[in-house]
DNA sequence: CGGATTGTCAACCGGTTGGTTGAATATGCG
DNA sequence: CGCATATTCAACCAACCGGTTGACAATCCG
């Protein structure tokens, strides 16, 4: 599927997705799983979930009955690196940010709050 | 004006309205001036322009006959940091990106390459 | 004043979105 | 086989979106 900026964005742009998102950061998920919080039909969640693989945020695969989601966090590069044009993160290079993935997971007290 | 990760991220779903947003990085503009280069009325473009004013993501300010068109990178921010606790933040906790960002933006040379 | 420039408002229109319901399609299991 | 489970499909609906046009308001300028 095209994974446009306007596709990503616009599956962003839901707070049911964005939970969505947020709870396949957790593990995989099937289908009926995710819809299980929601007070929405099952119907309404297997929409947000096709806006989802469409915007490639998301992949599912079929096991058995089962449909297995799965979260695709590469999408969401190319709208952050567009995001990454206006200035907000000054500074902020990819570069740098590996350096600090790095320094954290060496040493999460790295940034302790310093008080 | 409330802008919450659902105005931004919509309001970004629109590619006039990321062009737009382009064009201001450049510089500030009329109202009229950001129209020129679109191929639609100055009334849709007004309307894209309310839309990313009540995102936060551009100010209007009133002068004389003249409405100019200001950038505010920082509403970017907070949906920059929502879409950063994905996959580039794998087993690290949002809070200490957030420090990091704080961090970042009082003194950037903190990340410098340190070789 | 009167005319040109700048921008918004209001009404309208077709297409999309986010939800519903009920039926349909697989698949697994006893 | 026959039933329960898992998921989608299809039709429908109200609401919203992105665009248009024409009228309107405000400001500058000769």
């Amino acid at each position: 599927m095209a994974a446009t900026l306007d596709t990503v964005f616009s599956a962003l742009a839901d707070p049911t997705r964005r939970a969505i998102l947020a709870m396949l950061l957790e593990d995989d998920m099937a289908v009926t799983d995710v819809a299980e919080p929601f007070e929405m039909s099952l119907a309404a969640i297997s929409k947000h979930l096709t806006v989802l693989t469409n915007a490639g945020l998301i992949s599912q695969e079929r096991r058995g009955r089962v449909k297995w989601c799965k979260l695709e966090p590469d999408a969401l590069r190319e709208a952050s690196v567009w995001m990454q044009g206006f200035g907000m993160m000054e500074g902020l290079d990819l570069d740098a940010f590996e350096r600090f993935l790095d320094a954290e997971l060496a040493d999460p007290s790295l940034l302790e709050e310093k008080e």
